[in-house]
DNA sequence: AATTACATTCGGCATTGTCGAATGATGCTC
DNA sequence: GAGCATCATTCGACAATGCCGAATGTAATT
């Protein structure tokens, strides 16, 4: 791990938790010598990674990063592959849609139908929930490859609403269970008010690559068959697209 | 400038134009040895900036950056404070808006608004656009503070169509009209068929921090003067709301 | 006008990253 | 299926590089 790249990724790091911050706050929070940051945010603003506002000499995110995410998602098989299939849940179902892929411990996602009754939503794509919080994660976590409860052998699970499920057991069952049916759920444990059907979505290796979800406003909850069918299909469908040969269940 | 920040800059740059690519194609990209690389790509990957496709070890931008994205758009009062103005604007005129910034010799769009003809249209937000083929770009070059023609003072002028101005007096005096009128033109000189006017937005500083623009089909072309008039209310509404006290004209 | 707080520059020291050479992994050819 | 070729990755010694204490410049505050 070099040191100096990996300080300036820090640096964005936490220029994207703040927002905007002075040169020693930067400094205080990295737990570095000023100078020493201001090496690096130097080279950050060189490329329009960070601007600094001439007026309170503080810094904060540049440009760069927009076009960077932009051709990330340009470049995602997954999105391509999964608009037009989103679009037709959407549709299908009358709910909003999420795709997403599993960053570390979180889900950012990719792709966000709003929900076809015209009304006007924030676009979501970009945002990052908590992967244990949210079916599209669960949907994630349970075919990863290396055994993995990386999430349940680190710190406790972070808790998001009083939903949450927090206890290791419970959630190791969760995951088992999205192991047999290829599908997760999650009701008011990222946000209240809000429940999903997610998912999983493999490609030719079969590993899990992302998730699909549809998002229900809690007082729709539980959703029919039909809504959980359209889901499954939709992930099999798209696993099917990008090369994938099984499908759980 | 840190060598091996900018270094990973350059590399994060390269996967950007070429989406994937493998560990030898970077380092003769960067004209850097593969282990130098190798150090460097290293560390993007362990926080996500970059990943590393399984099957093919080739190496493509990862989500992190979406989410840098996403930050700094969150960030961005120019953003906030356009999204209903653009939104009326289109309405008004029945036109796609864009909102763009300025970056080094780029427009990076930072708002779409959608024609509101209902048509299903792609959005654009994070695309890059030559700041001299662009309206959105003339309009904040002729009000950058250090009497720049930085573009014109270095390579010449990048050629989009057939339209683009490629002669730096024409250029020039392009941009001494934006500086009367606050309002800048493009028609077809960075896409075939795609015309603009753009007016120019200045925040608390009197400084062109960005330009907001209708897009018009130029089989439509030219276009009324309700629809300049429009642009340039539009403009200078965004601007007072930034604290600009005043506006060309 | 004096003071404080902060951003920025400078330069010597040693830590750090660099890159040649070696090793491992993977896919291709005969 | 053995041998070859290509590419990714690891290792380690050297010295170039970036680090950070001290000094300076700048702007806001009393």
């Amino acid at each position: 791990m070099i040191q100096s790249v990996d300080r300036a990724i820090r640096v964005l790091t936490a220029l994207q938790g703040a927002r905007r911050m002075s040169l020693s706050e930067l400094a205080e929070r990295l737990e570095l010598p000023p100078p020493t940051v201001h090496g690096i945010v130097r080279t950050l603003v060189a490329h329009g990674m960070v601007v600094q506002d001439r007026s309170s000499s503080r810094y904060q995110l540049g440009p760069a990063v927009l076009r960077l995410g932009n051709v990330y998602l340009d470049t995602l098989e997954l999105r391509s592959r999964s608009m037009a299939w989103a679009e037709e849940l959407g549709r299908r179902t009358g709910f909003a849609v999420r795709v997403g892929v599993l960053m570390a411990e979180d889900v950012v996602i990719i792709h966000h139908e709003p929900r076809p009754d015209g009304s006007r939503q924030m676009p979501e794509v970009g945002i990052v929930i908590p992967a244990n919080a949210s079916a599209l994660g669960k949907a994630m976590l349970a075919f990863l490859p290396d055994e993995t409860d990386v999430l349940l052998a680190g710190p406790p699970l972070r808790s998001m609403t009083g939903a949450t499920v927090a206890d290791p057991d419970e959630f190791r069952r969760q995951l088992a269970d999205v192991r047999k049916t290829g599908l997760a759920f999650e009701c008011d444990e990222a946000v209240l008010g809000e429940s999903c059907v997610a998912g999983a979505v493999f490609d030719s290796t079969g590993l899990a690559v992302g998730a699909v979800a549809v998002v229900v406003p809690t007082t729709e909850w539980p959703v029919s068959d039909a809504v959980t069918e359209a889901v499954r299909t939709t992930a099999r469908t798209i696993s099917r697209e990008l090369g994938a040969t099984r499908w759980p269940g």
